[in-house]
DNA sequence: CAGAGAATATTTGTATACAAACAAAAAATT
DNA sequence: AATTTTTTGTTTGTATACAAATATTCTCTG
């Protein structure tokens, strides 16, 4: 009497699925910003920043999801572009103080346009429902990372 | 009379979510997968090539989605541990072999038990039928990439 | 207030990710 | 068969990703 073993298929596996995913959204991405320079990571610390005005690099690093060295290396490229400003903090001197330069206003509003149907692209595969039902699980699986640990 | 202006939630699009879903898979894998040094896409090449035998190595990357280039890294890093055999196709002498060496073979059958509950755990805050719903919506995001383009 | 501990930013090193350019070899076309 | 095209693998360059080590500054505790 075998106990059934149960089989191991890559295809299945959520990180496999979820890496795949993530180059499909990149590639629609990339086709759909508008800006060939600009990366999703990028874009998303420019969205943040029009959202909250100033903010440290490292508190802008926690709200996109980068770790302080990824953070460094974006807001490097985004200064080298003119799209950010940054100053030291003079109420806690290790603090860098992150902001949107003219420039980066302009073209923060004008990409979050084409940014808008990006979702939509990446779910096309899936109905309307489904694609909600998607995006309710998927910020399900990872909202909850605070609660744990 | 204004038009409601549709606004742009970092939070709730598909790319942001999915990278934050990946990192939270990168850190279950690496927590569970038993061998500090494996990380997933080598992982994914193991299991590969433990399904199939041989593959070329270009081959294999379209199996484990990934490109030409990162293939050769993944291939390179597995060879210096000693976990796979390279040898070049004497029917195509463009090609290079690549197939699990006695030590790959061992490793990747003690790893794939590990490797079973990943997903399970990545997935761990939504309910069993949450987590069936949400796989086949991923699955279904990106497999029809082959009917598209 | 002094010392311990924590937070901020930088740097280094390794591993994806992928575009682009390349050389070699095979396949398709004329 | 000769030319063109495609495929395979490598290399280079840029951009994430993140662990780990470091310097500076702030905060907390005794």
């Amino acid at each position: 009497m075998e106990k059934f073993q149960q089989q191991y298929i890559l295809e299945r596996q959520a990180g496999h699925l979820l890496r795949r995913a993530r180059q499909r959204h990149s590639t629609i991405f990339q086709e759909n910003i508008g800006d060939p320079q600009l990366t999703p990571l990028q874009f998303a610390a420019l969205v943040k920043l029009r959202d909250l005005g100033k903010v440290s690099q490292n508190h802008l690093g926690r709200l996109t999801a980068m770790d302080a060295a990824t953070m460094q290396g974006v807001i490097q490229r985004l200064g080298v572009r003119g799209l950010i400003a940054r100053r030291p903090d003079p109420k806690d001197r290790r603090r860098l103080i992150i902001s949107l330069s003219n420039e980066g206003k302009k073209t923060i509003s004008k990409l979050v346009e084409f940014a808008k149907n990006i979702t939509n692209e990446t779910l096309a595969p899936l109905s309307l429902s489904e694609k909600n039902t998607f995006l309710l699980l998927l910020a399900k699986v990872v909202e909850l990372d605070t609660s744990e640990d």
